[in-house]
DNA sequence: TGTAAGATTTAAGCGCAATCAAATTTAGGT
DNA sequence: ACCTAAATTTGATTGCGCTTAAATCTTACA
């Protein structure tokens, strides 16, 4: 009998709060295809190395990562399961926090990070149908789906185009909160159209045309915005 | 300077999941006034009279259980603080879940117990806020104060009034999800008015008047009831 | 090629909340 | 007052995730 596609019991017990983090910040490190270092590791979460190391070892007998010692670590198939799975509920719940609730995007991921890893299957089914099955988080990432497929986008660097290139930001990706809120001050979230107006050389400033006139931002933060593109030479009106 | 009254900060570190649990046990285990048996609060939380027992004396170090080995433990103020406030947390969980998220009263319970230990305060107040500051959770169990004050109420048992009294429920008394499935079948839930019209003798059923018609009810579930009385003598209409 | 710096792992141990088994205390009945 | 049954505590141990300190591996460069 044909098998299908099936999604993880990832409230099953022994898969804790610390593997799921562990799991989670794995992914999320590996997703250049490079394997995880330790010392990354143990940054993100906050231990030390020799802890992150320990934890490793027992992640790998429980065959969720696939390490290879003094190299780095990588998911296995059903670790990558697991983490896809914390991962929609993080962003499922970003979104509950944003518009259910009337959080600020720059105050959810605190709130999500503590709540994901205690939700269960029915608690993360229903804030999807209360949110009409949402696709992105509030900064714009994908929400994977529930059987670990991830939906595709084809979302590209707004700095990768040519200047006069009109876009609509579709993700702002950093999860550091002042930046967020900097951002949404300018007005600069996901749905808003922008025209790439100058690169200024050396890292200098970029300049954006909004429907609210024009915004100088910081190289660096510029780089953070992910856009799909309307036009590359706008016709002048 | 005058003292104000100020609520203990429960998010501060070194109060725990286990901790939380506990004492939210004790409190309503001594709401009689007598103290919690090990074996009790044992049973509650799912763990070994052992386990219990070597936790209360760790509880108790910490001032948070006043322990008399061999007698029970009672909460301290500071433990007492501590419970209520996770139970506000608790049963203004119950109600957004119910209200705003519309999980049915039979499921709440669950769901809270879960989140009462890793929300914070910002997230209590604004579920306090978008539910506009409730005072009951879907049960009808009162609200504690975000200072440990209890709002005072009048609820009656049902079956203490005399056979023709008329009144409002308030509260459905028990944490039996089957039970609460069955109150909510039969209509009857908070708010809603009925009349008191039979009390069979030796534990025998009772028959409640309601809009819908007559419901005969178990003892055991009928006296689970709490009551706001109308009068006492309904004058035929 | 040797070596030093940095990354990583091992070793020993801690804190917490459990467990089981054994010892102890309490309470009830004759 | 005694003796037994039930409740409770103690003692020894476990699992887990962490710590620091020491040992070991890797890599880059002189």
């Amino acid at each position: 009998m044909a098998r299908r596609r099936e999604h993880v019991d990832v409230d099953r017990v022994g898969i804790n709060d610390a593997t799921l983090h562990y799991l989670d910040v794995i992914y999320r490190l590996t997703q250049d295809g490079q394997p995880a270092n330790t010392t990354e590791i143990a940054a993100k979460l906050g231990v030390t190395p020799s802890g992150a190391s320990v934890m490793l070892r027992r992640l790998a007998e429980r065959k969720l990562v696939q390490l290879t010692p003094y190299k780095g670590a990588l998911l296995t198939p059903q670790g990558q399961q697991i983490a896809l799975r914390t991962i929609r509920r993080h962003r499922l719940l970003e979104m509950f926090l944003h518009k259910v609730m009337g959080f600020a995007w720059d105050e959810v991921d605190e709130h999500a990070h503590a709540l994901e890893t205690v939700i269960n299957e029915q608690f993360e089914d229903r804030m999807d149908e209360i949110l009409g099955h949402p696709t992105r988080c509030p900064h714009g990432h994908v929400i994977p789906a529930k059987d670990g497929t991830i939906p595709p986008v084809n979302d590209v660097p707004l700095l990768d185009q040519p200047i006069g290139t009109t876009a609509v930001i579709r993700c702002i990706d950093t999860d550091n909160n002042a930046w967020l809120r900097y951002f949404s001050e300018q007005g600069l979230v996901p749905g808003v159209q922008v025209t790439l107006r100058d690169i200024a050389p050396y890292g200098g400033p970029v300049v954006l045309e909004t429907d609210n006139g024009n915004i100088i931002l910081g190289r660096n933060l510029a780089e953070l915005i992910l856009v799909e593109v309307i036009n590359h030479h706008p016709a002048k009106s």
